[in-house]
DNA sequence: AACTATACCTGCAAGC
DNA sequence: TGCTTGCAGGTATAGT
């Protein structure tokens, strides 16, 4: 479900929420998440340690402790967090709780399970999932001359490349979508055959498409909610994700769609070349 | 080494 | 109406 933009949204939601608390109780009700979540360690790691930090690490979400490590939260595919009153029923999709001070509660929601839940007591070492990552799509290191130098000599599609955190980090299907079509390009073309205008251009449509979609609160297509249950908006402004058959916003031609690395691929055979 | 397909899990919509 | 099938924003892995 979330990439870049919604896990962002969710993150400034919950700042105000969890920095500054206490964990005071950990109650794990699903341990088979896309990993184990490592129970042992959370309860070691987690009572009596105050949250000093809320960062984002692409689609990572890293609860910084005052210990040092992090509590680190990844949405997967359908994971929702929010705060909520700790004696608030639970529901079975509820699937790690943090009871934090103030009788509050951060809860994780996902009914397909494939989110992730881990902490690491100290600042180093960072684990190597997180050490593995690309830049981030907004930061400076990521830079034309930076898709220039990793695109080259790739064959695979540009936007399987787009989607390969290692690459660059927090990009997901939709974003991945809408800018290729943003920049005119073709998600099945080579990645090295990307000539230097084309690679600035996409560059450039990446920035664009994130910042529309993270100043509406992300995309809400099934089930992503912000913290406070309320959706985002930029599905009304996407250009061709889940656009089959209708008319291309630009030349009205009509939006294909393909399969690219097993996923639902969508573009306007006229505008992207 | 580079790359793709598959598996993981559940719910829902579309098609019959 | 009810059943079956395929698809869904994620990534690790096994295999080519």
């Amino acid at each position: 479900m979330p990439e870049l933009p919604e896990v962002e949204t969710v993150r400034r939601a919950l700042l105000p929420h969890l920095v500054g608390a206490t964990v005071t109780a950990v109650v794990v009700r699903t341990e088979r998440l896309r990993r184990p979540v490592p129970c042992e360690r959370l309860q070691k790691v987690l009572p009596g340690n105050r949250i000093t930090g809320l960062e984002r690490r692409g689609k990572y979400l890293l609860a910084e402790l005052e210990t040092g490590g992090a509590l680190v939260l990844h949405l997967g595919m359908t994971g929702t967090l929010r705060v909520c009153p700790a004696p608030e029923p639970f529901t079975p999709w509820d699937r790690v709780a943090w009871t934090l001070t103030a009788r509050r509660q951060l809860r994780l929601q996902d009914v397909r399970r494939f989110s992730i839940v881990d902490c690491f007591p100290q600042p180093e070492p960072i684990p190597e999932y997180l050490k593995r990552l690309g830049p981030e799509p907004l930061g400076k290191r990521f830079t034309a001359d930076y898709l220039i130098r990793v695109f080259q000599g790739r064959v695979r599609p540009v936007k399987n490349a787009l989607l390969d955190q290692t690459i660059v980090a927090g990009l997901g299907n939709i974003y991945v979508n809408e800018a290729l079509f943003a920049a005119g390009i073709r998600p099945e073309r080579p990645a090295g055959s990307l000539r230097r205008g084309e690679a600035s251009r996409l560059l450039r449509a990446i920035r664009n498409v994130l910042r529309a979609a993270l100043e509406a609160g992300g995309s809400t297509i099934h089930d992503f909610r912000l913290p406070d249950g309320s959706e985002g908006s930029f599905a009304q402004q996407l250009a061709v994700y889940g656009r089959t058959g209708k008319a291309c916003p630009r030349c009205k031609h009509p939006i294909r769609q393909s399969r690219l690395g097993g996923r639902g691929t969508f573009f306007c055979p006229n505008c992207q070349k």
